[in-house]
DNA sequence: TTTACTGCAAACCGTTTGCAGTTCC
DNA sequence: GGAACTGCAAACGGTTTGCAGTAAA
């Protein structure tokens, strides 16, 4: 356990927390300055593999890495900033197991269940832009 | 309606298909040869916007596009080839609708619901694997 | 002529890797 | 000394973009 997994460990933790690779770098070269991206990303594929952190890639843009591995959960991820939340519960059962008529022969291990929107703030703010300028004017 | 175009469109049609951009490239090139990766990809981001043909993110690895845009249905992507294969429905109540306590405030405009699993080929490869080399050599 | 589209090549982003230097046992 | 880990910089895969040339309206 070097300083440099002491920090990452360190900046991964806490509720919500989604951090991209960069994200983490930054967060974590503000208590260790000397650590390189290279070390984040290292170590990030490590706690992955070790189960101790999830990847959740939300669309395009950069992987992200979540901590809370103890409880099954889904996402919600803003389209238009990028914000993301763990979600615990869809309504109805959720839709963990494939009917073997659908396996297609597969042996399945697991779901990944990510619910696109737009948060609160983006939906203001598109909200604005739609009355404010009703025109084409958006895309100039 | 260009000539490219026409080939793009053709070679994304059937079920099943599930191509990457590289992979519709090379496909288009066999019928027009002339065809370049840029405009392939130009295309494809095109018709996304359209709505004629979904994106699907398959974990790491490039895109994917899948021209089954009529029926809604999820995904099972096998983890060690990449096999991508539609499924359209699962055990349950899908988990389409986020219960909205668990909404965070967003507006909830879709779900990407991608099973991980298997292939019956890398399943079975899998297994050899495993019972010929007990010890740890596999990693060797 | 104007407009839309193409191909090429270079740029781009996020990520991985090779390698030399460091630290700790 | 050997193993494990780091930082740097270069390479990488996938994708996008600027630009000049071409075809179509």
């Amino acid at each position: 356990m070097t300083p440099q997994r002491r920090v990452i460990a360190q900046v991964l933790d806490g509720e919500h927390v989604h951090l991209s690779a960069e994200a983490v770098h930054v967060a974590a070269h503000n208590l260790l300055p000397e650590i390189s991206l290279a070390t984040v990303y290292n170590t990030l594929n490590e706690l992955v593999a070790m189960g101790e952190v999830l990847e959740v890639s939300a669309g395009s843009g950069p992987k992200r890495y979540d901590p809370n591995v103890t409880v099954a959960h889904h996402h919600l991820v803003c389209t238009s900033c990028g914000t993301l939340r763990d979600v615990f519960a869809a309504r109805g059962t959720p839709a963990w197991d494939l009917e073997p008529a659908q396996r297609h022969g597969f042996v399945v291990t697991g779901v990944d269940v990510v619910f696109q929107g737009l948060c609160p703030d983006c939906a203001e703010a598109d909200l604005k832009v739609a009355t404010e300028a009703p025109i084409e004017a958006v895309t100039a």
